[in-house]
DNA sequence: TTGAAAGCGCTAACAC
DNA sequence: GTGTTAGCGCTTTCAA
């Protein structure tokens, strides 16, 4: 009585074999409608929850998804997290999560998930897709997504329109009439380092379209923290030339560049105006016209398409995610006019 | 060949039974050392790795832990979860996580693990332990430690001493010559609201010691948010007898306490000093006077006391989380002189 | 010290 | 439609 109730408890109970109510549970096969209504009584009454251990044996699934994230401390990759998160929890399978803050971490659990048969399918975040192959030469041994990432044909990916992201910080900074943009690039990867030519093709876009001309100089990649911005802005700032706007790839850099100008007694959205990328909580605060991207949908996508997948689900073709947005708040401050500079 | 192999081709290759192999796998049994080596050998050559569903239905075990987080937003529970990913990670356990941003879900979750068994244990953060008496009437399914809440007997609990912490900081107020100190503090529970006392107890203590007459109207609860502490910052610098100043029971509500005073046309540590409370990334770009917690080590220790509880290891007893520590920055400006008011 | 055998709880193939 | 049976891969008796 007080003993977990099996499928054979049921089966008893309801006068029927464990082939039936097997059938009934997993909608396998043809039941008669009085038999399943029978069955499902008795599976209410017993409280019988099929075992999850006992089906995982015979049908090899876990029922478990893994993520693998960069960098718990970003908030861009938490906030997809946290779509991946919601999305799985909605679903009936359970998340399973693996951090990777050294660049070893990644292929430590690849490979750990590629033999310990812990999930049925993976949702990686950022990390460049370089890894996969390294981690399985012989291809995936599960379905895997990538969110924002380059990936290998062999997986799916979810990628947000960085182009149009850097397109819409730079035109606007062009809109202001600052004919000298700097663009604080990033890696993609933050793990690897590797980087990625879209927001730079958007920055290029940008200023083609405003008639500026490109000046590589003013186009540097710099680290994804605070103090990877300070550094880039300060090299910029004290260019011959320097430039008077700074379009950042993260909030991070950007709250660092703002520091960088403030340390020369500059004035932000006066003497330099600073766009951001990815809209933190931070930004608001800070007053950081940036770019918002759609990072809890693109986890949520992300786990949609890996149960479609995985369950073979029709009709739940994956969904676009929305495009990248421009958030204008005070760091640009007003069109500029050339008499402004002090 | 390209099958996995299991432990019926290992027994068979090395001439052995499948009992001697796990036996040797497990360490549950004598085997003779020359045995226990031609096994190993062909677990090796085989690439032999025991199947976790197999083993999991006779054991009952899942070599999962759970962690139910509230609010992946809030910088100090995720610093907490990274202590816990670290330290499941370097086990032989993985982690599933179940974030709950609304009331109710803490509840489903509960109980959906409750039935599921999906984890073996269960770290729970920042949660009132109310809740599992109301999931687990008959007490918790599994073991659960609780981090930074009460919680029932039945639980073991991580706790941080926020008497000292709060003392620390009202201490620091109270040395820079302020007669007239607020707190602000929060639920202790973001979810149910629930509050705990120790914070105002330090807060009390240093009050007392300094011998400042305590204003019960000084003491106030806010939401853990900006807004929050805006709100809370507002209505007490609006007083007849408005304080200089403020104790927060978050840097979040330090940050936005910040802003209502910039609002009133106030100067940060010079009229109103702050201090916050838990040291997040952002206090430093802020200049924030805050309390630091050892939110890593919490989560860290969390998920070592929980396996020594499902393990039985002896020689792992818990150790000790460090105590809180006062950061000092700018948001408190130098010591006060009762001239200096404008 | 070891091998054989009995399940753990379930699904799926097969016979009726 | 439905009951029976054969495993899934492992740990754990139980004899030998």
């Amino acid at each position: 009585m007080n003993e977990k109730a099996t499928i054979r408890d049921v089966a008893r109970e309801a006068g029927v074999g464990i082939g039936t109510v097997s059938r009934v549970l997993t909608g396998s096969g043809p039941v008669a409608p009085a038999t399943r209504r029978r069955v499902l009584e008795v599976v209410d009454r017993l409280r019988f929850r099929p075992s999850l251990a006992g089906r995982r044996l015979v049908t090899g699934r876990t029922m478990t998804l893994g993520a693998l994230v960069p960098f718990f401390t970003k908030h861009y990759y938490l906030e997809i997290l946290r779509g991946i998160e919601q999305a799985a929890s909605a679903s009936d399978y359970s998340l399973a999560i693996y951090n990777v803050e050294r660049p070893e971490q990644a292929l430590i659990h690849l490979e750990f998930l590629g033999r310990a048969q812990r999930v049925d399918g993976l949702v990686i975040i950022a990390l460049s897709g370089g890894l996969i192959s390294e981690a399985y030469p012989a291809g995936p041994p599960f379905p895997i997504v990538c969110v924002d990432a380059e990936c290998p044909d062999a997986c799916a990916s979810i990628s947000v329109d960085h182009e149009t992201g850097m397109y819409l910080a730079a035109r606007h900074l062009a809109g202001l009439c600052h004919r000298v943009i700097a663009l604080i690039d990033r890696p993609q990867d933050p793990v690897s380092g590797e980087l990625s030519q879209a927001r730079r093709d958007g920055y290029r876009k940008a200023c083609e379209e405003a008639n500026i001309q490109i000046r590589e100089d003013l186009i540097i990649v710099s680290e994804y923290s605070e103090e990877g911005g300070y550094e880039a802005a300060g090299t910029l700032l004290d260019l011959p030339d320097p430039p008077t706007a700074l379009a950042c790839a993260s909030d991070l850099q950007a709250i660092g560049a703002i520091r960088a100008v403030r340390a020369r007694g500059l004035e932000l959205g006066f003497d330099v105006a600073i766009t951001g990328y990815h809209d933190v909580d931070l930004a608001q605060y800070v007053g950081l016209t940036t770019v918002r991207l759609p990072a809890l949908q693109m986890g949520m996508t992300a786990v949609f398409d890996l149960i479609v997948r995985l369950d073979g689900l029709e009709g739940a073709e994956t969904r676009a995610t929305p495009p990248p947005e421009l958030i204008v708040r005070e760091s640009c401050g007003e069109v500029r006019n050339n008499s402004r500079r002090r």
